[in-house]
DNA sequence: ATGGGTGCAAAGGATTTGCAACATT
DNA sequence: AATGTTGCAAATCCTTTGCACCCAT
């Protein structure tokens, strides 16, 4: 966790001026273990700053992935959401609740995919689908 | 390389009826190792259906995409493509050039992921990203 | 006062849907 | 004839863009 002023030192860093609507949203994305779409950050955060449009969490965003701050995932192409856990990790999405959990892998687990010394790899993401252990219970 | 008598055999297998447009979209992109778009597909086929709309295209293409025939590929959430190999692989798309390959990979990558008996698994993507040998080369 | 940030309204683009014509059995 | 398939046109949804206003330096 953590606080609101490493988290300013952080866009500043990145050469992003922390206005407040910036740092509300970096600071929910940065916190939130719930991988949040635009609407959704937009309807957090909506009363709290009082004022605020869908526009600029768009844009906001947009300018943190780009940064390199968050990253954004593409495990369901019918809806886009963000991540601003910074670990090496993979994603599950239940088929049934379709709820998105996060989890831990070992590192050098690209070293199972062949030939991969031969190019040079930026972001790698593992996408698991299926049933989470609640749902596949149920059945 | 299948022939077109056993890709019709599967999608009757699978429950749909091969009709001239359908048995065209499964071969052209279960033969493509391409990841084409819909739009793709659609411009490919054109000419040779003599009729086609871009709508039978992605309604067929759904149509496969749920009955587990195809998968659909959200590497880059930008644009949907689709992937007619069946066998386990790691997709990874250059940041410069664009293109996706194909890379074979260790069965038991899955045993990678922590916690991961608790669920049950139905699909795997990997997705890598950063520049492939050409592009790394260039710079 | 100047440059960047915000947000409204409108545009954009990919995909889906309604429905009528058509094909195949 | 009946059922399922195709394809045009229109609707939809998410996201981006244009532009004017506003804030902070």
């Amino acid at each position: 966790m953590a606080t609101r002023a490493e988290l300013r030192e952080e866009l500043v860093k990145a050469g992003i001026r922390p206005s407040v609507q910036r740092l509300a949203i970096f600071e929910y994305v940065r916190q939130s273990c719930q991988h949040p779409t635009a609407e959704v950050v937009y309807e957090a955060l909506c009363d709290e700053l009082g004022s605020l449009s869908l526009t600029t969490v768009y844009n906001t965003l947009k300018l943190f992935v780009d940064a390199g701050l968050i990253s954004m995932l593409t495990i369901d192409d019918t809806f886009r959401c963000f991540d601003g856990n910074r670990c090496c990790h993979a994603h599950f999405r239940c088929d049934n609740c379709g709820k998105i959990v996060d989890l831990q892998m070992k590192k050098d687990f690209l070293s199972l995919v062949e030939g991969l010394d031969t190019y040079s790899v930026n972001d790698a993401q593992l996408y698991l689908k299926g049933l989470c252990p609640a749902c596949k219970n149920k059945k």
